[in-house]
DNA sequence: GCGACAG
DNA sequence: ATCTTGTCGC
């Protein structure tokens, strides 16, 4: 059985402590270089089916342009339990991942990175798994306490879990409420802010999920096909 | 035991 | 996440 099959089979206790183990491998270094190509990744799905729908676009720096998407749909057979996100979720990814050709140098995934209470998030296990560099971006805190942050975009607070510096509650829009991004893998806590900035527009999210997340409920809809196009 | 809890 | 319309505030 391979690691994809695991998955699908794996039960909660088990999922834990294959998080516990999958914790050695994690590593979070500076980007070997500035990013040129960044893509964001977002899940789909109607209330009360197993059918997911996957989205993963690439956007070109520094404009944002997007030059390719890959969608993709699977069935999942793993409930949604906080901590454990990745089981449910990361089939359908990687499925949309492994028809990508235009690899981007970071992944930008929705949920959190390190930012978990057992520093495995889904955008940290799908980094180790395909061994690419990744950025959680969540709009909800899952661990973790960060004090107050100004109210113009760019402000940010740390967030703190255990001591130990696991995230950025960051003001991506002046007035709103915050994000939480952390790094995923092979990703600097500074890449993370850099690139999450840089991805900004006028909206509370970055360009990067808010693509991802209108191409996975198109492909829900039925008004986009499964597969991988660049434009 | 109680409350919290990514998507 | 998804189900859903109008509405309050910067």
């Amino acid at each position: 059985m391979n690691r994809l099959e695991h998955y699908k089979t794996i039960n909660p206790s088990a999922a834990k402590e294959l998080q516990q183990e999958l914790r050695q491998q994690i590593k979070l270094e500076p980007l070997p270089e500035p990013p040129k190509y960044i893509a964001g990744a977002d899940i789909s799905f109607s209330r009360g089916s197993d059918l997911m729908h996957a989205a993963i676009i690439v956007l070109e720096l520094p404009d944002l342009t997007p030059v390719a998407r890959s969608l993709a749909s699977d069935e999942t057979s793993f409930p949604y339990i906080p901590g454990l996100l990745a089981f449910r979720e990361m089939p359908v990814l990687l499925k949309a991942w492994n028809q990508l050709k235009l690899k981007s140098d970071v992944l930008i995934l929705d949920g959190h990175g390190v930012a978990h209470p057992r520093r495995m998030g889904i955008a940290t296990h799908f980094g180790i798994e395909v061994d690419h560099p990744t950025i959680g971006c969540a709009k909800n805190i899952l661990t973790g306490t960060h004090g107050d942050l100004g109210i113009d975009k760019g402000d940010k607070a740390y967030l703190i879990d255990d001591d130990e510096k696991i995230g950025i509650a960051l003001r991506s829009r002046t007035n709103v409420n915050p994000i939480y991004v952390s790094p995923g893998y092979r990703c600097s806590f500074k890449d993370t802010y850099n690139i999450v900035m840089g991805a900004l527009t006028k909206y509370k999210l970055p360009k990067t999920s808010r693509l991802a997340h209108q191409w996975a409920n198109k492909l829900r809809r039925g008004e986009a096909q499964e597969g991988y196009v660049e434009f």
